[in-house]
DNA sequence: CGACCGTACTCCTCAGACAAGTAGACGTGT
DNA sequence: ACACGTCTACTTGTCTGAGGAGTACGGTCG
């Protein structure tokens, strides 16, 4: 089981190690940890390098170095980030969240929208005709239009939620768009320009629909 | 408006630094920090403090020094913790959040679940009235209920939504039923007994319209 | 034109020394 | 017995200097 190469710098094994040991309950939370040159010597590195790995998981979180004091532990275990969880999940799970997502802020879109929202969802919608030539335009101008719809719902959490999945989303579409372009862009326009009109003329329950048929049949295509 | 006594060590200033000038667009997305040693003059602080204050923006995912190479920035800002986030958004925003991917996971969950995943459901909704004397106890089993819906739509990504607003909405839930018993506990238990009957008989649109008008009636409580 | 190699530059690691700060022990006076 | 100030041991913070290891680039040779 030994490693080929070591290709961590040995800061980042020693914050490793560490890390390891804190989650493994070694120190409780709120605990302190042994000197820096105890621990230096336990881990078998220099003192310097001791304080680099202590440093990259205080920038993380987990510890709180107090001069005089000690270091201490503030948090058992790193928030991971959620773009690179994203990246692991199917693209077929992220789908069905973005559906869980929008068709909601669709319908939430349809009681709240100003008319300043109208406007914006009208003017993406036009834009989506103009501006697809190459995937990567097509795909950026669809997630305005998408986007738009969301902003209208009014609620941030919604919004963040969806800006954390347009990463993910996005290089996937284009993937499959450069394989297989749009069967019938006719119909696709419709779709969209049927979602604008239901939260345009306060239809809560269409929007969702609407929103909800349109991801679906992208969760086929994808999927 | 002096700052009572908050000195924070040079590491961490120095990181401060480097990070609003890598926000200002001084050194772009994926390009080289100049060297340690020039660096360091510029800041007025030593190699080893330097390397510390890279260190702690390392472990924040925002540079990624490179042996022989050079440190090079791999995002422009910081993640903010997702949990902050949640605490900063209004209550109402995040139950709304919860209804969209409850209802989803409602759906999901009538299509895919297994005999395991009714029987699990059965057993939460029992002890839903066996073990609710506390508010925290009430809530907790609650939780388990919901969690195991979102368990049977087989979705990680729903999920993690899920486990992510639980602490915020916890919190919540468990203050409000301090200050405001639930009205009818028999009308409550019978909402979330239709919700698992129509999971278990392999209803998803019932199941997303139980999941929403309960949530619904929540947020109504608690807005 | 392509493969090889050397050099300059970079980060990585260690060791030692001293400064700055904290917290608990200790003694003293009331 | 209690309150207060001091003193000391221990902690993290910072700097310097040296050498090791890896990378990128340009020159050279076939």
């Amino acid at each position: 089981m030994a490693q080929t190469v070591q290709r961590h710098p040995l800061a980042a094994q020693a914050a490793e190690v560490l890390l390891s040991r804190i989650k493994a309950g070694e120190w409780p939370l709120g605990h302190k940890l042994p000197g820096e040159t105890t621990l230096a010597v336990q881990l078998g590195v220099g003192r310097s390098t001791l304080r680099e790995a202590i440093r990259e998981l205080a920038g993380k979180g987990v510890l709180d170095p107090r001069q005089g004091a000690g270091v201490f532990v503030t948090a058992v275990d790193v928030v991971e980030d959620w773009e690179s969880k994203l990246r692991r999940a199917s693209i077929v799970s992220v789908i069905e969240a973005r559906v869980a997502i929008e068709a909601e802020a669709a319908a939430l879109a349809a009681q709240r929208r100003t008319p300043a929202d109208v406007r914006a969802l009208r003017r993406a919608l036009a834009q989506r005709v103009v501006a697809g030539q190459t995937p990567e335009e097509h795909v950026d101008a669809d997630m305005v239009l998408h986007r738009a719809v969301v902003t209208a719902a009014r609620n941030d959490v919604l919004l963040e939620l969806f800006d954390g999945f347009v990463p993910r989303v996005r290089t996937a579409m284009i993937d499959m768009l450069k394989l297989k372009p749009v069967a019938s862009p006719e119909t696709d326009q419709a779709a969209h320009a049927a979602l604008v009109q239901a939260i345009a003329d306060r239809q809560p329950r269409e929007a969702a629909e609407t929103s909800r048929t349109h991801l679906s049949a992208l969760k086929a295509a994808l999927g």
